[in-house]
DNA sequence: CGTGATTTTGAGATCATTCAACGGGCGTGG
DNA sequence: CCACGCCCGTTGAATGATCTCAAAATCACG
């Protein structure tokens, strides 16, 4: 759970290695990439690390300088604020294809760390910054970024202050699904890479909570568990509607 | 609590004119017109209509599509959503000098009403989009407000999913005060505008529970209300001990 | 196949909620 | 000017749901 040095290496220089590493990523259309051409793809790359961490690994601190902002190219991360006495809150997940650093200014306002193993595009703050600057599409799209985030944290507001356990579980659990499809990734049998503890930390409950939460969906049939971290949605209409959050169908 | 049509007037036109009314708005320092210097003002003052709405009323709705932005000039607005069964979150308050139209994108997100009598400053989106687009101090300054709000709307999340009710209060009272002081407005006997209803809806709490945790930092001596809207924080540390949440001493 | 971690289930305790009543402030109307 | 009613906030009592504590069951890993 420390904090682990760069073990990644500089991009290759030359136009031909530059081109091949972003072009075949597959977060390419999601990322912050997408709101650059294939021509100048190039000016991004040579500003990237690419980076890999395990499982619990923390990527960045709470209250630490933030000098380098990233781009989650596989697995899973969690953004998390801690109290004193050791009490969580995990206000988001990322997901391949998401941007790390939208809500930081001079520090990082919450600790990442690796749910799963995850490999991330790292880029200095400076660098990005100066990319920027003279890429208004790329800056754009940050922007935009940030204002979805924003949409997402204030429907978790509404999760966390307003609905019973059972109703958050159902909401994380179709809000999950709806990321994955935006990503591109399998959705249908929904792969919980994330520990019952980190549910519970992301809802404002308690493990024991969110275990019987899953039964009690279970037991209604709108879902099955195969396995503790699989779930295979049965019913959506039905969790849906326990849901209580209005979730786009699309 | 219907929507009122605009009763505002078109700015009269004439440079002179306009620079008066932003020269000598009390928000000017703190808004998004800051990032204008007084020659460029004019600009703003261009597209702009100033507005007034009582309290109640709502400003504009959830899910209508945004066509307008606004500063808040004076009072006080709340940001909610609604659950088809009449629960309601409360997302934020704004302060004069707050802007309003941050995370929406093409319909609006949350609905907002005053608190108290309330006036603003109106554009409409394709005028401030386009003024944007000339003036980057502008569209950075929006961007930072926005990465400023994604911020807070983490801090609440903390706040709603692991803090006990006192904490909670306590915690509201030290961020509204916070706020209040980088707004420039009296805190020091901090004067809530709005009712036990929307700091219940603020804090996932009901109003019966938000009144005993006032009791109950009352009898603490933390605090002292000589009238129910009318907060005397006597011990500033000690809240900030019971709060939880880390609030700098700025 | 055993060991430890994770998840699930159970029982009791705690705390916020619900339901209810009381009191104060304010505006209206007599 | 006072009385009345309404809205809002506070307080009380009891319910109920989640949490806490504890143990069993399942899973992951070596």
């Amino acid at each position: 759970m420390s904090v682990i040095p760069f073990t990644s290496a500089r991009c290759r220089p030359g136009p031909q290695a530059h081109s091949e590493i972003c072009a075949r990523c597959s977060v390419r259309q999601l990322s912050i990439c997408a709101a650059l051409p294939d021509d100048d793809i190039g000016q991004l790359e040579a500003i990237m690390r690419t980076r890999t961490i395990a499982p619990g690994d923390r990527l960045i601190e709470e209250g630490a300088p933030r000098r380098h902002v990233f781009t989650l190219t596989s697995g899973m991360l969690r953004l998390s604020s801690d109290l004193p006495d050791g009490r969580r809150q995990i206000g988001d997940f990322l997901l391949p294809g998401d941007y790390l650093g939208l809500a930081d200014d001079k520090i990082y306002a919450q600790t990442a760390e690796a749910v799963m193993p995850s490999t991330l595009c790292s880029f200095a703050v400076k660098d990005m910054e100066a990319l920027m600057a003279s890429s208004p599409a790329l800056r754009d799209r940050l922007y935009a970024l940030t204002r979805r985030a924003l949409q997402e944290a204030r429907e978790s507001q509404m999760m966390l202050g307003r609905l019973a356990p059972v109703e958050k579980l159902a909401s994380f659990l179709l809000l999950l699904t709806r990321r994955l499809q935006r990503h591109g990734q399998p959705h249908n049998p929904l792969a919980l890479s994330m520990s019952r503890t980190d549910i519970a930390d992301h809802l404002g409950l308690t493990i024991e909570t969110v275990s019987r939460s899953f039964t009690k969906l279970k037991i209604q049939g709108l879902i099955a568990l195969p396995e503790a971290h699989l779930v295979d949605i049965r019913d959506r209409n039905g969790l849906i509607a326990v849901a209580g959050l209005s979730i786009d169908e699309d």
